[in-house]
This record gives structure tokens, C-alpha cells and sequence, in this order.
DNA sequence: TAGCCGTGGAG
DNA sequence: TCTCCAAGGCT
């Protein structure tokens, strides 16, 4: 598979312009900087996680303070930022940078895939844009961006394919800074024109190119995408009890975690997860804090 | 592997 | 209002 020539010139030369001047971007960002942006950034928008990156940043300079501190703290500070099994996973991956790796973050790439919360996209992504290595970066915008302009369809599928693997690989620059630059690229150009609800083909530089408006933009062929519920979920449920441990100053009695969920079953299902995934605590036999 | 895990802005 | 979904990972 020869890599078409037309392409990485002009998404770099795109980025070069339109790139946003983002905390974890800029030179003086520290490869921790990029952790805890990568962490913060999966499955929640730029826009939300920039002011608590930066707080982040403020009172955990490096691994090994964050490490120090309790890991309600984290969840606390992890504030509404959604899923915050990451803040316990990003806790214990600066854990394992102090007890193996010296307090810095790992550059190889199977190291920093054996952290915890960290998977095939973060790692490549911290290798990447860290480290300016050359690693095939493959994130919903990436995948998107391939899909329709050598795909030819709308969206992707549900599951990452040995194929779009394959793909990108084989459009993965030789040079180890230039793959870095275009990788981070192709992702902006995804996040900010080729988006998923409103792609603005006039603004992307590789619209020429591109299979999926050639065709002229077919809509989405495939199974539909199942919507997430939400109302009246364990999710909703954790995240109600949750909520009200993270706002309070110190342990809670159950009164006011029975306030917050009407269903006794569901209620009491719920606060037995969060306690064994560590997000919480019984404190006493009437009351529950954020972990110590 | 399919289902689960939060949150809130945009259209 | 309601649906969609935003730089995934884990089991």
C-alpha cells in the first residue's frame, strides 16, 4: 500500500494555522502535563476538562505528588468531569510511575501501556505527542477522518479493525516528528471540521481527497448506533450519590444519600459499587465519605 | 466482545 | 425538550 502523497502536506500545513493553543500543546508542557490531559480528555470535551487540568496541573505539579495524596482527593478534584473511575486510575498510574519508573512517566510505549486507565489509544498518544514518537494514534476523530475520506462512509464502525489499522499505518509519515506532528493533526482536523454531527467540507484541506464527499456525503449505512439510556440507570444513580459525597466537606449520613435516589434496591445496589470500586467509603455503620 | 461506566453542551 | 455524543478503558 503506497502512501498517497496529497494528503499529510496540506493537513500539516492546515494544523500549522488552525491548531488551538491548548496547555498540554505548548513546548514548555510537561509529559505529565499530556497524562493528565489524555486522562482527562477520554470521552469528555476539551472545553470542560481545560479549567480542571489546569487546577490539576497547579496542585499536582508531578507524579509523585498526585501519588501523595488520597485518592478521594483526586476524586474530589476530579470534580464533574464524568466517569471518575479515571481519577482512581490516573492516582494509581502515578503510583506506579513513583514505584517503577522513578516518579517520571515512561516513554516506552508497553510501559505506559501497563499503566492503569491507559489502552491502545492513550498509549500511543502520550508516546506521540510527549515524546514525539512515531505511533499509530487512533481516536473517534482519527477514525472518522479515515473512514470517509479514503472510506468513503460517514462513520466508522463500532470496534477498531485490523484493516483501519492497517490503514493508518500505512499513512503514518516516516519521519518519527513529522508522524507525531500528523497524528495530533489529523485528530484536530477531526475535532474541529471533519466533526461527527456537522462537518464543514468546505474548511478541510483535504476535501479533494475525500471519498465521502465525492460520493456525496452519504448518510450512515450501517446498524444505528445505539443511544446510551440514561434516565433512572445505576449510572445516573451513582453518579446522584456520588455527587453528593464529592460536594460535602467530610463523611454524610445515609439520610442524605437516601434523599438523593428514591429506589431502596437500586440505591443501596449502587453505593455498594462505588464502595468496591473505591470510589467511596462506609465510615461508620450510618455514614460514607470519598476515600481517604 | 458487548455492556458498563458520568456529565453537560449543542442542535 | 430530547437526542446525540466528546482525545476510551475494563471486564
Amino acid at each position: 500500500m503506497e502512501q498517497p502523497p496529497d494528503l499529510v502536506e496540506p493537513v500539516l500545513a492546515w494544523y500549522d494555522v488552525h491548531a488551538r493553543d491548548l496547555p498540554w500543546r505548548r513546548p514548555e508542557a510537561s509529559p505529565w502535563s499530556v497524562v493528565v490531559s489524555e486522562f482527562m480528555l477520554q470521552q469528555t470535551p476539551v472545553a470542560r476538562v481545560l479549567p480542571v487540568h489546569e487546577a490539576w496541573l497547579e496542585r499536582w505539579p508531578a507524579p509523585a505528588a498526585l501519588a501523595a495524596a488520597p485518592t478521594g482527593e483526586a476524586v474530589r478534584a476530579w470534580g464533574r468531569l464524568g466517569y471518575p473511575r479515571r481519577a482512581l486510575r490516573l492516582h494509581a498510574a502515578a503510583t506506579a510511575m513513583v514505584e517503577q519508573h522513578g516518579g517520571e512517566v515512561p516513554r516506552d510505549r508497553e510501559a505506559l501501556l501497563a499503566l492503569p486507565g491507559v489502552g491502545d489509544y492513550t498509549a500511543a498518544a502520550v508516546a506521540s505527542f510527549a515524546f514525539g514518537q512515531r505511533h499509530v494514534v487512533l481516536d473517534t476523530n482519527v477514525r472518522r477522518v479515515h473512514t470517509r475520506v479514503l472510506g468513503g462512509a460517514e462513520f466508522p464502525g463500532p470496534s477498531v479493525t485490523r484493516a483501519e489499522r492497517d490503514r493508518a499505518a500505512a499513512l503514518l509519515p516516516a519521519d518519527e516528528a513529522t508522524a507525531a506532528t500528523w497524528s495530533v493533526a489529523v485528530m484536530e482536523l477531526g475535532a474541529l471540521v471533519c466533526t461527527a454531527a456537522d462537518p464543514s467540507c468546505p474548511r478541510c484541506p483535504v476535501a479533494e481527497h475525500c471519498a465521502w464527499l465525492r460520493a456525496g456525503r452519504p448518510p450512515h449505512a450501517g446498524p444505528p448506533r445505539r443511544a446510551q439510556a440514561w434516565a433512572g440507570t445505576d449510572r445516573q444513580c451513582r453518579g446522584r450519590l456520588l455527587g453528593v459525597l464529592r460536594d460535602a466537606d467530610g463523611p454524610v449520613h445515609r439520610q442524605r444519600l437516601e434523599a438523593a435516589w428514591d429506589d431502596d434496591v437500586q440505591r443501596e445496589r449502587c453505593l455498594a459499587a462505588l464502595v468496591a470500586d473505591g470510589l467511596a467509603v462506609a465510615t461508620s455503620g450510618a455514614t460514607y465519605a470519598l476515600p481517604g
